[in-house]
DNA sequence: AGCGGAACCTGTCGGC
DNA sequence: TGCCGACAGGTTCCGC
């Protein structure tokens, strides 16, 4: 599922239904989920802990928790946290439970089992938050930066915006509307691109994960907010998943092509 | 340095 | 109806 937007999305969520709550204990249903702790020690750590911040560094959900400890969570194609008032058995998918005082309970669930939950100690020492790239919507996105990351690099620029180290945050779709939004190849390389194409691509990234957080993210078959309902997001996708279907500017079908063994779609006429 | 390919795991959909 | 392959929003590792 998710990327920037709807990890945006369940962070928002989130920060309104479970700061300040106290986690009273956890459920651990499947333990591949859980790195690299056993679900015994997961729990014994979690348990007592209250949620002091939930937050995003590029698809990473960050709890910040007192005593002091982070839980990093990553969704990966399908993961999903639900809040709910309701007690039931746990169903299929669930991974993990996390009861939280006022009879609240939060669920992390995964069908595809790739989603992942650490605690770690410090950010500063997580390799896997250090060496992610800039956040997209922050200030440190400008021309200069994107002329920095791509401007010697024979990489297909589709690719390079999919590279967590280079912009945290940007998945498979949205890299797709991107492109489409600023009237790019998804074949170009990234030393190809001009000053002015690398000005339209920072206006486009902006423009398009901004958009994308306004319409609660992308649904397209897993994603869902914390309520369970679905994004809207997929209701103004141009390009991506519209394979054969006329462009919207111009009426040439789009096209499918596979870059690094994703999907990649695109207008090859108002695309360039 | 950077690429392609496979792996992680489960489900759905379309074709035959 | 049933089987089989392709495909799915992400990341990491391995070999070249």
């Amino acid at each position: 599922m998710p990327e920037l937007p709807e990890v945006e999305t369940v962070v928002r969520g989130l920060q309104k239904l479970v700061v300040s709550q106290k986690i009273t204990s956890v459920q651990v249903f499947r333990n591949n989920a859980i790195t690299p702790l056993s679900p015994e020690i997961f729990a014994q750590r979690l348990t007592g802990s209250t949620i002091e911040a939930v937050t995003r560094r590029g698809k990473f959900l960050i709890f910040q928790l007192n005593p002091r400890l982070w839980l990093l969570a990553h969704l990966r194609m399908t993961g999903k946290f639900i809040v709910t008032s309701l007690l039931s058995t746990p169903q299929k998918h669930h991974r993990a439970w996390f009861q939280l005082d006022h009879t609240q309970l939060m669920i992390f669930d995964d069908m595809r089992c790739f989603g992942t939950l650490e605690l770690v100690e410090s950010l500063d020492d997580t390799k896997k938050i250090q060496q992610l790239g800039i956040e997209p919507l922050s200030s440190q996105l400008t021309w200069n930066h994107l002329k920095d990351c791509f401007n010697q690099s024979s990489t297909a620029i589709k690719n390079l915006l999919m590279d967590q180290t280079k912009i945290a945050g940007i998945g498979n779709i949205y890299a797709s509307e991107i492109l489409f939004e600023a009237r790019i190849s998804p074949l170009r390389t990234g030393s190809q691109l001009s000053i002015q194409e690398l000005k339209k691509l920072k206006k486009s990234i902006q423009k398009i994960l901004n958009a994308a957080i306004d319409k609660n993210g992308t649904s397209i078959s897993d994603f869902r907010k914390v309520d369970e309902k679905t994004g809207e997001f997929q209701n103004f996708l141009k390009v991506y998943g519209k394979n054969e279907l006329p462009c919207f500017h111009c009426s040439t079908p789009i096209q499918r092509i596979i870059q690094q063994q994703r999907s990649s779609f695109f207008c090859s006429s108002c695309q360039q």
